[in-house]
DNA sequence: AAAACCGACAACCGCCCCGTC
DNA sequence: AGACGGGGCGGTTGTCGGTTT
């Protein structure tokens, strides 16, 4: 079986993305839902790889998306749930809302690993049985480090171990320095999806307001596809539609 | 001062799973 | 049942900024 190649090797532009490639997928995909991913950059107006804009879209640019230091208490998440299940970035993910399993996958290799390794040599030092000391990390028994349950976005946010991370926690991030902070979104008042566009406090409003008009964003031209978008994000249709008008 | 090195993180690649026809 | 395509996942690479030599 000879698969298409899931985006086109030639033409596309490969590498970090600029705040108007950013500014154009955020726009297209608040507006028209992502419908089609290998679709999308073409009605998007985006030189890109479907798959790429995926990636901007669920690392970085979509709503809720948790920026900024891990707290010990992710971190203690992540060290338990990846001795018990390995390499399973998107369950752990799934236990840590706005973080992302690639944000995850990377700490864990730049940070938390090492931090294993080396607490498994201080135990294995001070303990002559070294049963345990094949898997990674296995330092944090379970009286020390209970797994507690999934913790809610709000559970997270209001943990003393977790604080809401501060806009200069952000700043230093040029990357990402066009986005919103954590606080930003928590703003809009829990879901962002179903507080569309509140004057004030939308961080689009100021920034994408330009790019609704922008020429090279092509109408999916399905009302379907706006309708799926609604039950997806949420049921304003109102707002959604005075705000496009 | 500059080259080498290192760590952190953004992004790409290829495989796999699953839904659809 | 199996071909096909889209999306998700995990491994890996590339890049950049900071530190060390």
């Amino acid at each position: 079986m000879v698969r298409t190649p899931s985006c086109e090797k030639t033409g596309l532009k490969k590498g970090a993305w600029t705040p108007e490639e950013d500014k154009k997928l955020v726009a297209y995909i608040t507006r028209y839902g992502h419908w089609n991913w290998r679709e999308l950059p073409r009605f998007a107006g985006l030189s890109r790889c479907g798959k790429s804009c995926r990636l901007r879209w669920m690392n970085y640019l979509r709503p809720n998306i948790k920026l900024g230091n891990f707290s010990r208490e992710e971190e203690e998440i992540i060290i338990n749930m990846h001795q018990e299940i390995g390499n399973k970035w998107a369950a752990i993910a799934a236990k840590l809302p706005g973080r992302t399993d690639n944000e995850i996958k990377n700490h864990w290799h730049s940070n938390l690993r090492r931090r294993c390794l080396k607490q498994n040599l201080k135990l294995s030092e001070s303990k002559p049985d070294t049963s345990e000391i094949g898997s990674e990390c296995k330092v944090n028994s379970k009286q020390e480090l209970k797994l507690p349950s999934a913790p809610s976005l709000q559970t997270l946010e209001s943990s003393p171990l977790s604080p809401v991370p501060s806009l200069s926690d952000f700043s230093s991030s040029s990357t990402n320095s066009m986005l919103p902070t954590s606080t930003n979104w928590l703003e809009l008042n829990g879901d962002f999806w179903t507080e569309p566009y509140v004057a004030g406090n939308f961080y689009f409003q100021e920034n994408f307001q330009q790019t609704w008009a922008d020429p090279g964003i092509l109408s999916p031209l399905s009302p379907l596809l706006l309708e799926d978008y609604f039950c997806t994000y949420g049921s304003h249709e109102d707002n959604y539609l005075e705000w496009f008008n």
